[in-house]
RNA sequence: GCCCCCAUCGUCUAGCGGCCUAGGACACCACCCUUUCAAGGUGGCGGCACGGGUUCGAAUCCCGUUGGGGGUGCCA
């Protein structure tokens, strides 16, 4: 047996789906597991949808999740001659005839769908007249999925479908089957959305004079909590905006492998060389898959934690340098780096990285309403900033001696670390949650911690 | 209405007739570790939608019910 062919043909949205994404990554996994070739194919036959932009941020989306194609992108824009030929093919074996019923007159006659009204009116082609599929009265077309076993369809409930609209573009299903067939598709690999729509497809190809068909898997749909189709509306959906948010293409990717498919051996994070080894299509789940934010930050932290610290660093410039809460002038990459390491091991998306930092490049920064009311009923937090106060002033200014200093300090009062720090870290950074602080004070730097600590203590014993 | 698909912890899943007292992961809870928070460790909570069959034996096979979803466009 030859190697399969199979295709990614999305139509032209204007951004990549995450949906669409998941289809293509399976297409891909699938292709890269058999030595298999993947053809990138735009499905833009309804002209008004279509934009050159659309296919360059679909092409920009795939490029990210590290997704690549062997053949394409073929328009099917480009490929109209052929679908008309083909279409005049099917008029002369009979298989297609011209309609000019519009939708006012089928639901006037009371039909449920179409009602086959033209059928036997031999209309030539024109204006205003559709070109419809002639649909066999009886037999049954079966739909051999490797996901969902044999799908079988009635003829007779199917009714003669539109393949030429009255303005003359061809209909997803004609530029559909004949490309498939054309470009040697072997595995067609999609969302269960398209599967009723298959038989269509089938019965096409044979008109057309199809030798044979190719596989299917109709892959589960991704739903939201409602366990409806991913809606724009209130959900990120766009890759670009997953991107944006702060996720690693790789932890992107590792979580969309694991939707309604999991690795035999049962670990699910792992390189996707690992995944395509163990990428089979009967072991996709039939059901659909709800997309959980929550599992991708468990992920996407576990990446983010594997990162070599410099490229930590590289990837979180672009949250430290736009769009942050202090004056882009005061971020310094020298104070980032010494926290860096401990900032990495506690974000779970790098949009998370300002919020643990902000203390280092804000001037003043604002303190938290509730963490400043725990220093207050601290008895002992006043003492511990003035001996802070006096111990940092003349201290050698790294971690491990604050470290020390700071023990020493709870020490007196009777006070475990873990106590005796808060009211220096919420005097320093405005929160009594953070990275570790000695880390913390040696980024900061001398002068400006023992300014922040001579404001809280002064306000401490207004 | 009609056609089609789906149904294991809250979520993603393992399971493909006995290995199941249903396993793992995320989330949640508790404890441990600890410089706060994370991370890590240990433990806990929690599920085969329901009803009939088939079988010595069913989460696994069959039928039905219920529930969810998709399609039924001159969208793809």
């Amino acid at each position: 047996m030859s190697a399969p062919r199979v295709r990614y043909a999305p139509a032209p949205t204007g951004y990549l789906h995450v949906g669409t994404a998941w289809l293509a990554l399976y297409n891909w996994m699938y292709a890269r597991s058999t030595g298999g070739t993947l053809v990138f194919r735009i499905e833009d036959t309804d002209r008004a949808r279509s934009t050159y932009e659309s296919i360059e941020a679909i092409s920009r989306g795939l490029h990210w999740l590290g997704i690549d194609w062997d053949e394409g992108p073929f328009r099917q824009s480009e490929r109209l001659d052929a679908y008309h030929e083909a279409a005049e093919r099917l008029v002369a074996a009979g298989a297609a005839y011209y309609c000019d019923c519009t939708a006012d007159d089928v639901k006037a006659r009371g039909a449920q769908g179409y009602d086959g009204f033209c059928r036997d009116r031999g209309l030539e082609a024109g204006p205003g007249r559709a070109l419809r599929f002639r649909t066999p009265d009886e037999g049954t077309t079966v739909v051999k999925d490797l996901i969902r076993g044999d799908v079988p369809f009635e003829h007779a409930v199917l009714e003669d479908f539109v393949i030429v609209r009255s303005d003359g573009s061809p209909s997803f299903y004609l530029p559909n089957a004949l490309d498939d067939m054309d470009m040697g598709i072997t595995h067609v690999i999609r969302g269960e959305d398209l599967l009723s729509s298959t038989p269509r497809v089938l019965l096409i190809r044979r008109a057309l004079g199809a030798a044979d068909e190719p596989f299917y898997a109709h892959l589960p749909l991704i739903v939201d909590e409602k366990r409806r189709k991913l809606s724009k509306r209130d959900h990120a959906v766009a890759v670009e905006e997953y991107r944006s948010m702060g996720y690693l293409p790789e932890a992107l990717r590792n979580y969309l492998a694991l939707l309604g498919w999991s690795p035999r051996d049962g670990r699910e994070i792992m390189p996707i060389g690992e995944m395509v080894a163990q990428f089979r299509l009967e072991d996709i789940s039939p059901s659909p898959a709800f997309f959980d934010i929550q599992k991708l930050d468990h992920i996407n932290a576990e990446y983010i934690r594997a990162l070599p610290v410099k490229t930590f660093v590289r990837e979180a410039l672009p949250w430290l340098e736009s769009e942050s809460p202090w004056p882009p002038e005061r971020f310094d990459l020298a104070r980032f780096k010494v926290v860096a390491p401990l900032v990495q091991e506690r974000v779970r998306t790098l949009a998370e990285v300002p919020a643990l930092v902000d203390f280092l490049f804000l001037e003043e920064p604002e303190i938290d309403d509730a963490s400043w009311e725990k220093v207050a009923r601290d008895p002992a937090a006043l003492e511990v900033l003035d001996e802070a106060l006096e111990g940092y002033g003349s201290a050698e200014w790294s971690a491990a001696v604050l470290h020390e200093l700071t023990r020493a300090i709870g020490e007196r009062h009777g006070l475990k670390l873990g106590k005796a720090q808060a009211p220096i870290r919420v005097a320093v950074t405005g929160r009594s949650v953070g990275p570790p602080l000695f880390e913390s004070l040696e980024a900061l730097g001398r002068d400006e911690a023992l300014v922040r600590l001579r404001r809280a203590r002064s306000r401490l014993a207004a």
